[in-house]
DNA sequence: CTCCTTTTTGTAGTTAAAATACATTTTTCT
DNA sequence: AGAAAAATGTATTTTAACTACAAAAAGGAG
């Protein structure tokens, strides 16, 4: 049996977006197949092949032929291919805004297309540059993280997350701030910088300063791009590219579980050590605090 | 250590964390399937029966019992929910960190929690008060966004994306600053204050002070707690509960994404209106950047 | 400790679902 | 309009999932 084959389906694409795009090739009675799975995807899943085909009002091997037209084995993959991408949420197809969707639309959308997303940022992430990053940051002596924009927010992000295992470290708002405190960083400091395009002009300036001054580069973009050629560790993160207007949220919300991940695997070499003083700072902030369940902020 | 308590509060959802929990009350032959599948829940998802039997060295009718055992009602049903678990990511079982995890283990257990917490928010929003608050800001004055700590970020964030849809905002950083903001605040404007717990007494001032005003307040928090109070619209984004250390990012970014849908509502009202001072605003970026593909930072 | 009861597990058989081969209908092009 | 090609449905085969029952193992009382 071919189950190697079909392990290899889980790198695949979200499975309606498939059948969207195969739409326009596929047959009449294909065709009536595919708009009902769009239609309700909910509902095949649940659904057996004679259900499936009494539902699409054709007989039970156009089913199949649809599965296999679409890049399927079987009925039986394309369901499981359905449930993986329904887990995920709404397909990008029905991720376009409408002024016409109720709230809840909107909801299930949004996070339908930022569950993708990350699935897709995850599926595409450069294990080995992210390893030698942690690498650098867990010997860091400080850090400095910089951005700008949207970025800039991650930035502030990580610099809030990073002293929590002990390690200094600072984010700086604007441009000249961020050029004055790059061009201080020496041999043993590690500046990482987040930028989704990778061709902002300042943030290439400062990774050429701060490299310059002996310290290590990591960049944190979205894509290949200008910035890379100034770092020592570049950490691509990709997410589903969409000009739309409504974009650059997603790219900021894989930045911030990359941000996540850097974050524990130095935390996790730094446990041991710095436990208690974490135990210390979170006593302080319940202080600030009405009584009531106990949480952080 | 890390993400212990997810189990607790995950019951019902992913089915990994299911079969973990059933565990102890299996019979014997129940386990060594339960056992299998937790093992390599990939090489499961892709096998038919006859095939999970042999790899758990069971019959096939015991593998069944061992579905209905954890409340499937066969096997295909076990397979679609596993479909369904293993797209949002490892389990909370395996999503434990561990100082020997490697670089793609934490990858895969960060993003994967991450996925599953979002899955859960999303179905715990409340879409009725989220339409509420959508109605408030369409047709507010001003806005100002308020936070602390891991919630200033989601403030900050807040107050970048909104401009964008021609909605005057601001975002303060210290709370003496929120203080002042939020007592000049009156009628047409609206407070958004960002609290995970609700407990944050400054936070709590801000709303009264706000509300005092004359201005509407919307709450996004993580549970129910004393600021909702004195807010007209509670926005809860529940996550999986955490106390450990590296909680507080879910819930930023699970606030983030409810940012980007409130923010997103209003512009879909106010789209055609400012549309085009999006797009000048847009170029003003470009020029920001040396050449390559245009993207938003 | 041995026989009986209860629980657990496997064997064999049944049912139902999915996939295939083939026939019929529809379409298209000369 | 008629033949070739494509598309779709019918009938059959194959395969997988489920069920009934019997054997084996575990537990308990005499």
């Amino acid at each position: 049996m071919a189950y190697e084959e079909i392990s290899s389906r889980n790198t695949g694409q979200n499975i309606l977006e498939i059948v969207r795009q195969a739409l326009p090739g596929l047959r009449k009675s294909e065709r009536k197949v595919a708009n009902r799975v769009l239609e309700d995807p909910n509902r095949i899943l649940n659904a057996a092949l004679a259900e499936a085909a009494a539902l699409s009002d054709v007989s039970e091997p156009t089913v199949i032929r649809f599965c296999v037209a679409i890049g399927c084995s079987g009925y039986q993959e394309f369901k499981l291919r359905l449930a993986h991408s329904l887990a995920l949420g709404t397909t990008a197809t029905h991720s376009v805004l409408s002024k016409n969707d109720s709230t809840a639309e909107l909801v299930e959308k949004i996070f339908g297309y930022t569950m993708t997303s990350l699935d897709w940022a995850r599926s595409h992430l450069d294990t080995q540059a992210l390893g030698e990053a942690i690498a650098l940051l867990s010997g860091a002596r400080s850090i400095e993280f910089f951005g700008l924009g949207a970025s800039g927010i991650v930035a502030l992000d990580a610099q809030q997350k990073f002293p929590l295992f002990g390690v200094p470290c600072g984010a700086q708002a604007d441009t000249h701030q961020q050029l004055m405190t790059a061009s201080m960083m020496q041999a043993g400091d590690v500046a990482v910088i987040f930028s989704n395009t990778g061709h902002t002009i300042a943030m290439i300036e400062v990774a050429k300063v701060a490299k310059d001054g002996g310290a290590k580069v990591i960049a944190v973009s979205g894509s290949r791009s200008p910035l890379l050629d100034h770092c020592d560790v570049a950490i691509l993160v990709e997410t589903l590219d969409n000009t739309d207007i409504y974009t650059p949220t997603i790219s900021r919300i894989a930045a911030l579980v990359v941000v996540d991940i850097l974050c524990s695997a130095v935390g996790l070499r730094r446990d041991a050590e710095h436990g208690q003083r974490f135990e210390n700072m979170k006593q302080l902030l319940r202080n600030q605090r009405v009584n009531g369940p106990v949480k952080t902020s």
